[in-house]
DNA sequence: ATTAGCACTCGAAAGAAGAGAGTGCCAGCA
DNA sequence: TGCTGGCACTCTCTTCTTTCGAGTGCTAAT
């Protein structure tokens, strides 16, 4: 059943004012908001109802109006004017993307703290990968005691990790695990690793020592650490600047499940591919606890590689819905434009670059 | 002018007992806590000598005493009993500086983690670097428009980036800029790039489309980002559990101040070379504005290649010192053995990797 | 249908009173 | 001289009460 016309202008005006003062709405601020010409005895009529209809509610008898997560849902869906950034915001998002990405070509967690800055929310960033697999395979052997693991993965981001043994190993089997960890542990993604398959290679090698397992634990370990997305959160203490965060330890709960990286995220019903979606959650519509009365706006991006990347904003359910969601809308685009393309240029640099021998170039 | 024994019991006991519980404390607390043996009267007296000498001062004229800066300074250097750690709490760092120095060779935004995590306090971490250089330089054609600078550099690891002109360029010039940057560049300071050099190269080169700048503001860039240290904070949520930071405002000062990275520590007057030094700034003793009624708690690693690791935790002035410094003292010590040494492993093992063409494999 | 008016409700802010913790100081005792 | 018990005093914190006012719901009039 839809709602009148009247009662969508008061519904948005009672949201927007709520957002702007954090305060109850009354008939009265309404009523003199212009854009209605009634009293604001018809307004309070008007509330009640929208009360009954589970847009809004009191939070005590003699106060005003605040919006329900359903009345919030209602607003963004229906009501909030699109927000056009200005020039100058463009401009400023822009002008910063091009400076982060210069620097960092891709790192993420960047692109989570630009966010958080232009929207002054906590923000979140995390790339959902593909499935990764190992692209190529090297051993390197330093000494009798002392080799490394280098995988290179598909995702164009190698991996690296220095091997200590308490016995000595002759140069001879670690250039057999090598070929045959490239032979056969090239192209498949995390399931695919099974014992058996370590095991024939282990006797292929003939290799008495446990270094095979020693590969392929880290080869399981590093798949499953790139393909498990990883959230990287910024801005969290920018929470406290909202009122609805004064009260510390409601504010200590949510920042400690954000620091915590938390799945905030819906289970990954994979974002449209268009990159201006923008997703808001609002309050009980988290599957986390403790985002029930918070709010979330979600952009993706392409970030190249086939990845697409994810970018977030947690707030309370009074939420600049309108502002923050032009803006990250705005930047993932930005991101994508950037990032993606699946073109030459970003995909044969890396190619290029894997081949060379180098890649990743950051610390986390 | 010393203190009589008395005297630094009472104090010492003022700041345990203040410490605890986060309130003033009082004759009566202190002459029931044993240890001495004399009635509240007596301590009252002592008290308010205290309080003249400056350790201690009141809050208002009838409340306990608190500790001044000057008190817990005293307290810090003279009175507190140097916490032995528990065999369970050893172990408990032992066992997880074995977990992540495994996963991640030596990233050290973790070891902050580790360190906040263990303290219950923010932590920050970061790598003092001493003067890199560039060791060695590779130019990678890609295409006509594209390529890309890799860096390795003296202290273990590479930087690349990837360049795109609006002009085509041909293979050779890449090829000679890449002898040239490898001849000149290599081995030299970040101070040592001067305007000078960067013309001759140019010339040299024969290069006539600025590509030579382009690489030179690359390796500035990059050494300069290097040998900045930079800070890695975390934890700052743990703040909100201080009873000092349950004003928002107070908690989203520092906070914020926190996650800017700020330049927390003192004008770098070098650690100490032996690695169990733990230093403390108490309250004005900071430098930063920010700091200066918070404490700073810091150790200083061996992190191997030349360079020495500050790890630091941050906290209300009423903080518990002689746990934290016993445990960032601890897991100073673990880390300077896993990563420092100088001996072959892991320098051997860097080495190595780089000739072998990978290095760093994290993201930031 | 809309509006003006009015009595009513209920939270927040302001004020008042009481309790309690801790002090400073004095007088007596070793 | 140094320590102790005692006592009056101070000052904050808590609790209770009161007041104030914003905002409502309802009713009667347009």
């Amino acid at each position: 059943m839809g709602l009148s016309d009247r009662k969508k202008k008061i519904l948005a005006a009672v949201v927007d004012e709520y957002i702007r003062t954090a305060e109850p709405v009354g008939s009265k601020a309404i009523a003199q908001s212009g854009s209605l010409n009634c009293s604001s005895a018809t307004i309070r009529n008007e509330l009640a109802e929208l009360v009954n209809m589970g847009y809004l509610e009191q939070p005590h008898t003699s106060a005003g109006r605040v919006p329900t997560p359903m009345g919030y849902r209602m607003y963004v869906n229906e009501l909030m004017e699109k927000q056009k950034l200005s020039l100058e915001e463009t401009e400023e998002i822009n002008r910063r993307l091009n400076l982060k990405l210069q620097e960092l070509d891709d790192t993420i967690s960047d692109v989570g703290r630009l966010a958080s800055q232009l929207t002054d929310y906590p923000a979140l960033a995390i790339t959902a990968q593909m499935a990764v697999t190992v692209k190529r395979f090297d051993l390197i052997y330093v000494d009798a005691n002392t080799f490394i693991i280098v995988l290179t993965l598909s995702n164009s981001t190698a991996r690296s990790k220095l091997v200590h043994l308490p016995i000595s190993v002759d140069q001879d089997l670690v250039q057999r695990l090598s070929s045959l960890f490239n032979a056969s542990f090239t192209g498949i993604t995390q399931e695919a690793v099974t014992p058996v398959l370590i095991h024939s290679t282990e006797r292929a090698a003939d290799d008495t020592m446990g270094l095979t397992a020693v590969i392929a634990a880290f080869v399981l370990e590093t798949l499953h650490e790139v393909s498990t997305p990883t959230a990287f959160v910024t801005g969290e203490n920018r929470l406290l600047s909202q009122p609805e965060f004064r009260d510390p330890d409601k504010a200590h709960k949510l920042m400690s499940y954000l620091s915590g990286g938390g799945h905030i995220f819906p289970p990954s019903e994979g974002m449209a591919p268009g990159s201006d979606e923008v997703r808001v959650l609002i309050g009980p519509e988290n599957v986390a606890e403790e985002l029930k009365d918070s709010s979330v706006v979600i952009a993706s991006y392409d970030a190249g590689d086939n990845t697409r990347g994810l970018i977030g904003v947690v707030g309370p359910t009074r939420m600049d819905y309108s502002t923050v969601a032009a803006k990250l809308s705005f930047l993932a685009a930005g991101l994508s434009r950037r990032l993606g393309g699946g073109e030459a240029p970003p995909e044969g640099m890396h190619n290029k670059l894997i081949i060379k021998g180098d890649t990743g170039n950051e610390r986390r």
